[in-house]
DNA sequence: CGTGCATTTGAGAAGAATCAATGCCCGTGG
DNA sequence: CCACGGGCATTGATTCTTCTCAAATGCACG
C-alpha cells in the first residue's frame, strides 16, 4: 500500500526513512510496504490527528508536508517537527495514554495510516524491523534535541537560518532538493512557531540573512548562496547516521 | 550490577525506567540487571561521556543527577536532558556516527556503562525488552517535545515554573520526592542553559513566581506551595503512560 | 576569617513583541 | 477585463522583555 503516489520524481522513494538503518530482504520490504492503509490526500490545513486523544495509529507521509504541534488554548503553538515526505508520523504519541502533539498538514498531503496493532505484529516478528524502528527513534530524538539547541540560541536570524539549513538536508536526503536549492511552502506564521518568535520578526530575520548573502528568496524558492558561511553563522552541524549497527542487528537468537 | 546504590531511601528502585511500559519476568530482570558494569562513581562537573566521539556505550544513572547538553566553540550550551536516578543515558547518539550530546554529572553521580553489544543481544533475544527500549525512546521524545515547548514560549517565568514542575514529577516518580518538596542541587546557570535564558534573569524570574505564590525556596529546597495554580500558570501538562500495550507485547511470533 | 563561587540587585542597551498601516499576489465574481 | 477581497509579507513606531555589564551581598569551606 505504501508506494510512491505517483507525483515526485523517480528519486523519491517512500520507505527511505525506513531503510537509514537497516538493509531489508525484499520479502521484508513488501511487509512494511503492507504496513498502511489506502493512502488518503487531505488539503492543506486538515488536522490529520489531534492532541489530546486516545492514540491508536501511526501515519506515514507519501507526499507533502505536515506538522507536529503543540497548542493551547490561546492560540500559542510550538511546531516540535515539520514532516517531509516519508516520515513516520505519531509515534511519541504511543506511550502515552493521550496524544501530546496534534498533526496538521502543511500542505495538501497523502497520508497512510498505519494501525498499532499491525506496527506492533512486524515489531515482534521482524527484529530487524524492531531494531529500525528503535534506531530510527533514537534519530528522532536526536533531531529534537537540535530543534531545542536551536530554539534556546540567542538570535532569530541564527535560528532562521539553521532551520534553513535542516530542511534543506533533510529535503536533499527524500530526494525532493538539489543544488542548494528547495521549495519552502511554509508561512513566516509557521515558521515563527517552529523557532518561537513573532512573524514580523520572521520577515526581518529573513532580510537579516539575504543582507549577509546567505540565502536569496524568490517566491517560495530558497537558495542557499554559501552553505559553508550559513553552517558557521548557524553554528548548524551535519549529523551523519553510524555506519555499522552490529551490535543492534543480526544476534543469534539462541 | 545494576543495584541500588544503598544512599537512597528503600522507594527508590533503578530499574523504575525500565519497568514503566512492560512488566518483566524475574529472569528477565536478572538479565537487565547484568547489563551494566560495575558502578562507577564521579565528583560533580565530571564529563560522563563527550560530544563528537564514537559512541560506544549507554548508560545507567544510577544516584545523582546528570545532564545531556550541546555544547558550542564560544561556551554556549544548551541542556537537553536533566537526567535523574534510573535514567537511561546516552541512546540518542547511538544513532551517529559520532555522538551529538555531552553527558556531565549535576551532582557526584553514580553510573554504570552498558557496552552497545551487551544492549543489543538483549534487544535481539528478549522481544519484550526490545518492545520497553522502543516505547521508552518514544516517551523521552516526547520530554523532547514538550522542553522543546517550553523553551519556544514567550515568559521566563513560566518556563521557569514548568521546569519545576516537571522535576518535581520525576523525581516523584523515581521516589526522591514527596509533599510537593524537592531538593534542587542545580546552580541558576544550569537553569539558565536548560531553559535557554541568562543566569541575571534566572534570578528575577525566581522572585517572580515566589512573589506570585506559587513556590518557595529555602537554601536547594524548593516546596511548591500551590500545585494547581502553577500547573495552569505554567501551562504544563501531565502526560500519563497508556496503560496497555497489547498492540506491541506478547504476539504470536510464528 | 578570608577566599571563591553563587546569587541578588541595579542601570543601560539591545533584541524582540506588539500594534498598525501598507503593499503584494492571486483567485473570485461582477 | 477589471474591481474587490483575503491572506500573507513587509515596514515603521513604540513598548516590553531580556541581555549585558557591573557591583554588592551572601554563603560554604578550608
Amino acid at each position: 500500500m505504501l508506494r510512491d503516489s505517483g507525483k515526485s520524481p523517480g528519486s523519491f522513494e517512500p520507505l527511505h526513512r525506513f531503510k537509514e538503518y537497516v538493509s531489508f530482504t525484499p520479502s521484508e520490504v513488501k511487509e512494511i510496504q503492507a504496513l498502511g492503509d489506502k493512502p488518503i490526500v487531505l488539503p492543506r490545513s486538515s488536522v490529520i490527528r489531534e492532541q489530546e486523544v486516545i492514540p491508536t495509529c501511526f501515519f506515514i507521509l507519501l507526499d507533502g508536508w505536515a506538522s507536529s504541534s503543540v497548542e493551547f488554548e490561546n492560540g500559542d503553538r510550538q511546531i516540535t517537527k515539520v514532516h517531509l515526505p516519508g516520515d513516520l508520523m505519531g509515534a511519541p504519541s504511543a506511550s502515552l495514554a493521550q496524544t501530546a502533539d496534534s498533526l496538521t498538514a502543511l500542505t495538501r498531503v497523502v497520508v497512510s495510516r498505519i494501525p498499532l496493532e499491525r506496527f506492533g505484529q512486524l515489531f515482534a516478528t521482524r527484529p530487524r524491523f524492531a531494531a529500525a524502528m528503535f534506531l530510527s527513534a533514537q534519530r528522532e530524538r536526536v533531531a529534537l534535541i537540535d530543534a531545542l539547541t536551536r530554539v534556546g540560541r540567542t538570535s532569530s536570524a541564527e535560528k532562521l537560518a539553521s532551520l534553513m539549513l535542516d530542511l534543506y538536508e533533510r529535503l536533499s536526503a527524500a530526494g525532493c532538493a538539489q543544488e542548494l536549492q528547495f521549495e519552502l511552502p511554509l508561512t513566516q506564521q509557521e515558521i515563527g512557531d517552529i523557532l518561537g518568535i513573532s512573524t514580523v520578526h520572521v520577515s526581518r530575520s529573513f532580510k537579516e540573512i539575504e543582507d549577509l548573502g546567505l540565502l536569496k528568496r524568490a517566491g517560495r524558492k530558497i537558495k542557499i548562496l554559501d552553505l559553508r558561511s550559513a553552517s558557521v553563522f548557524a553554528r548548524w552541524s551535519h549529523r551523519p547516521a553510524a555506519s555499522k549497527f552490529d551490535w543492534l542487528i543480526d544476534h543469534d537468537v539462541s
